[in-house]
DNA sequence: TCGACTTTGTGCGTGCGTTCACAAGGGCTT
DNA sequence: AAGCCCTTGTGAACGCACGCACAAAGTCGA
């Protein structure tokens, strides 16, 4: 399930916070969903809960964790090392987690050879090499539009089944391949459509379209 | 629909190729989804296609944008201007899009001042005026996760009842005001999930637990 | 030891989204 | 002008996920 990683990282927080035992709405609280919803995803985990108590609050990230594949190492790639792709090299929140930056790649002339993070940016003529080398597993996709299939032709024929993409296109990958695809101007543009009709549905209709392609 | 913007974005590629015409098949192609589903989804927005033809693409495309709101633009604040707040400030796909960078906000001194994209970094203490003076109606949030909830509270004071959210915190807000929520490390996890189940599943039951807190 | 209280785990009804399949409708050829 | 062919738009069935509500089960106090 998708929520997984939610409850797994609400109950970092309460472990950081030294809490012990956690009942289901108390967690669905700080997760932000439904308790029997959440009982339910944890129940298809197994029997983890105490009835009259709660979970364990350690017990469940050890639980959690292991399911999510979390409890072993991942080498993770990141190609295309532009502002997104620095922003993702530094993010925290990848470490922490079992994920460990083993690559990066660009076909920068000017960035390749650049430290980031500790890591050389290596080009991307390397790339079979270096992925096969470092045991990718996870190739995160921060190239520009034109470049994504392409490229992630090249990663899918070295192995790599997991590709996280940043870029605005519709990859093309064999069934065997998960792909997840985040896409910041999609984001935007849902925002705003829901700020439309907040602000009263569209406005104008066939004479709006008119006059933006003829003039009025 | 979550799913127009995709559209819309297949529609322009074609476009700039200089198609007139599409079929629902080829667009849903284009997409990646199901070209009944891709009709039912045009058919919500009205009678846009032509029985035996198709969609006229630079038509679909006006109607999809008004849809969206994409028509008219939108004045969006970045706060948080670390690495991946610059990133997105320099995303290309925002302003070619009707969206607008018309704030910039951080806490960080070192950065207040900086000049990102022809525009300056202002001091989150000016938050409420900067926010008000520009008519903003979408934030963005790239924040370290303590100051998503605090800095939040204040936008939505300010009237702003859309934000986009990067730091890995469950936001709480009035009902009146969407949040959109994009977690990095989730995504990375949900393929290490996929990644693991391909290999054959969870390794290692109880015992591995008891060795993890207890030592071997 | 027993009873009352708390919390889990889950059976069931409901509603939404997806997909198949087909009828309705418009263009193109003859 | 008429018929054929192609594509849209949609009715209906299917499946899934959500959430309510309750029984099972375990704890805590007397």
């Amino acid at each position: 399930m998708a929520r997984l990683p939610v409850y797994l990282r609400a109950l970092h927080v309460l472990a950081d916070r030294g809490i012990v035992t956690v009942s289901s709405e108390e967690l669905a609280a700080a997760a932000g969903v439904n308790s029997a919803k959440l009982r339910k995803d944890l129940s298809h985990l197994g029997s983890y809960g105490t009835r009259g108590v709660g979970y364990e609050v350690q017990y469940l990230v050890y639980q959690i964790s292991r399911e999510l594949g979390l409890t072993q190492d991942w080498s993770v790639a990141i190609i295309g090392l532009g502002n997104l792709g620095r922003a993702l090299a530094g993010y925290g929140g990848f470490a922490s987690r079992g994920f460990r930056m083993a690559a990066m790649l660009d076909a920068d002339p000017a960035i390749v050879g650049e430290r980031i993070n500790g890591l050389t940016v290596e080009h991307i003529d390397k790339l079979e090499r270096v992925i096969t080398d470092c045991g990718i597993s996870i190739a995160v996709l921060a190239v520009p539009a034109p470049a994504a299939q392409p490229v992630c032709d090249r990663v899918v024929a070295c192995g790599v089944t997991s590709i996280l993409n940043f870029a605005p296109v519709v990859l093309t990958v064999p069934d065997r391949v998960d792909v997840r695809k985040v896409d910041l101007s999609i984001e935007l543009q849902i925002l705003a459509f829901h700020e439309q009709r907040k602000a009263g549905g569209p406005a104008g209709v066939e004479q709006e379209y008119l006059e933006a392609v003829d003039g009025p």
